[in-house]
DNA sequence: CGCAGGTTTGATGTGTATCAAACAATGTGG
DNA sequence: CCACATTGTTTGATACACATCAAACCTGCG
């Protein structure tokens, strides 16, 4: 299954890192990568294991996590389509990367990867604004986990998938499917898994949200689910 | 007060980023800057604010925090000397920066710098391997502050600053001074001030540390504190 | 000496974890 | 096609850890 020349019909070609190289350079890149597809649940990369791979996620969804030694799991972040993970100055990897749903990726050796980094320094500075952005979402998430009450950490959950889902960066959409079981926005929040059922429960009870079986989700006040948040 | 010609004498010149530079390279980036020097609580950047300007630490030390709407200070990262901060990529900064200590810093603007990044790929590899262990640092953080127990997360606090305290990145200092008022431990940990206090106060009273003063620690038993780690 | 900031200790209530069980959704094999 | 297991979700009862409110206590400093 190698990749190629699968660029040229790559659904986040113009997104991804190697965005920013020339076509032939990309070809060049992605000669040395192939495809892998992961199904829901599977492990692309285990904490502890040589960290000597790398990725461009095409298409699906994946957990960072990292697991306390009473074997409760914490979700570290959220990757979506174009986004890159794999540890590239590392020996070991910290964390575990977890599909979500069934996925695509275009995968690189580090190596490969970093000779690339040297040869083409705009790679490099994509990934040093990836990295950033990485490092903002990371803290977003300290607020979000800090929060006293878990309304409030629910609440900025919601309003948070409402962002992603949404095209437009500002408004959010009104109705979303989420992306996480319950168990995964528990790990996300520092919460347990009934807390989180129980304060959506309680959400729908106030008018807050409607809700379409265990995954759909209907912003009904998002002003006032807002007010929530702290 | 300008600095072009204080690299050959500061004390993190092989540390820093602008470590990678050549020593000509680094004279022509630090005739941009200029050393600033900050009061204890003295703030260096507000959120909110054009990020037109980034640092490199030289001595003294620096939190990045933030402000829930309630007023309460979530403190997200420690910046230790040779330590970078400035948001490259943002038009305002999300955090605040603020002294924890009487701090000295060599200053300069975003434009400069980064027109720096592009003429020097190195100095761009080198902020990619910052941001990236950057990252990790505050998953750690994230790790710390999901804890179940308000003893588990001041437990391990206590020993990432006696790692921190020791030269040795192995074994930890035996004896250190706490770097951070309860205050802004509370805000690191999210907790309050009077359950760090009592956490302290019980690790005493157990026979894990002694206290001299408010700040002064010493480890009496690293093992059995590090048994309440999770 | 008196004051201010930071720290410690105490008493009390509440929010969340925990334990436990019912329930829905989905898939499996007879 | 229907029993049956399986996995994820919801709801309930209870206990306890931490937040909150309040006051005493250092420690350094003008």
């Amino acid at each position: 299954m190698n990749a190629a020349l699968a660029c040229a019909g790559c659904p986040v070609r113009d997104r991804a890192a190697c965005a920013v190289l020339s076509p032939q350079e990309r070809e060049e890149l992605a000669a040395a990568g192939r495809i892998v597809e992961l199904a829901r649940g599977e492990t692309l990369f285990a904490a502890g294991d040589e960290s000597d791979r790398c990725a461009t996620l095409i298409e699906g969804a994946l957990k960072i996590t990292s697991f306390d030694r009473e074997g409760t799991e914490r979700v570290l972040a959220l990757v979506h389509p174009a986004g890159f993970v794999g540890e590239l100055f590392t020996p070991f990897a910290h964390h575990d990367v977890v599909a979500l749903t069934a996925s695509r990726l275009c995968v690189f050796g580090t190596g490969t990867f970093e000779s690339a980094l040297h040869r083409y320094p705009a790679l490099a500075e994509t990934l040093l604004r990836r990295a950033s952005a990485d490092l903002y979402e990371t803290r977003e998430l300290i607020g979000l986990m800090g929060r006293r009450s878990a309304g409030g950490k629910v609440a900025g959950l919601l309003l948070a998938f409402s962002r992603a889902a949404s095209d437009s960066p500002c408004h959010g959409a009104p109705s979303f499917d989420l992306p996480l079981s319950r168990g995964d926005m528990a790990g996300l929040l520092g919460l347990t898994i009934e807390t989180v059922s129980r304060q959506l429960s309680a959400f729908e009870r106030d008018g807050l949200v409607r809700r379409n079986g265990a995954r759909g989700i209907e912003l009904v006040d998002p002003a006032r689910l807002g007010g929530l948040v702290d």
